[in-house]
DNA sequence: AAGATATTGAAAACAATTTTCAGAAATTAG
DNA sequence: CTAATTTCTGAAAATTGTTTTCAATATCTT
């Protein structure tokens, strides 16, 4: 199923409206890769759409993270920001400090480990954030 | 060098004044391995010395970090978090999202899967945050 | 088409953090 | 020690990201 059928199956669940901006909103939201904050896809959305509202953009991008649409993400830079989910996979993030780079992993081995850390303590995980913070590799040659 | 004495010669080195507001913020940070919040300090704080104000405590706590006494922590509750920081010991968390319960735990074979990752992608870390989300032994038994 | 209900956008409210500023305290110079 | 200089403090105001309010509007249901 796709997104917008997913969106739109929460929607009628939930007795919510299919409003045109939801619509434009989640078109611009998922026709990119980004990791956008409310102000990122604000900004984006105003170039054609100068009529949408700040608040309408934060409160869609919250209901897209409710229905599995979006996930949350905090790279501690003080803004919330969204990115696209697609299928069920998991991924963690390398975060360049100097120029903002993101770039998405996925590491089997370093997951397993943490179930056997988390078994040690007998907690139940239910989500976990590992993010790698530091120099990309342009970053890092410019540095030199 | 013990951790009071690594203050005042940070404080020295930035011609810094020895108040007697930042020694007893030390002394109160210190006597605790909690995660404080700067409301949490605060207000543990205020029992016994109600004149020290919540801008002084977060000045202070920041000025902690600055000098390597403190890490930052972000639990994902909106609220930084501050932790003494004892040797050159790195550590992750467990974090209860029921009760708030925080574990420690230290894994190196996790750390060196991270540095494997980001050799892939020349990346040069400077740090890094994983925590796992979920419940406690004492949560999750609750639970059933 | 009319009624019921949810949504929108602008502005106001919130909450955590940071800054401002005038008086107080610490350090330095004499 | 005293005076001059500099930093610090506490209260209040300002900032910033996020969330809520509310009256007008759009959507969905009969
Ligand atoms: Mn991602
Ligand atoms: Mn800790
Ligand atoms: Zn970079
Ligand atoms: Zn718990």
């Amino acid at each position: 199923m796709d997104q917008l059928q997913k969106f739109k199956d929460y929607l009628s669940l939930k007795g919510l409206k299919n409003t045109s901006q939801r619509l434009v909103i989640l078109e611009t939201f998922l026709s990119s890769e980004s990791h956008y904050s409310t102000e990122d896809l604000y900004l984006k959305l105003r170039i054609e759409h100068p009529k949408i509202g700040y608040a309408t953009v934060h409160r869609t991008l919250k209901l897209f993270a409710e229905c599995g649409i979006a996930a949350e993400r905090n790279f501690g830079d003080g803004q919330t920001r969204f990115e696209p989910v697609h299928g069920e996979e998991h991924h963690d993030h390398l975060v360049c400090t100097r120029c903002g780079l993101i770039i998405e992993f996925e590491e089997p081995q370093i997951e397993k480990l943490q179930e056997s850390v988390a078994a040690t303590h007998q907690f139940t995980i239910e989500n976990h954030r590992l993010e790698l913070y530091g120099l990309c590799s342009i970053c890092t040659a410019a540095d030199l």
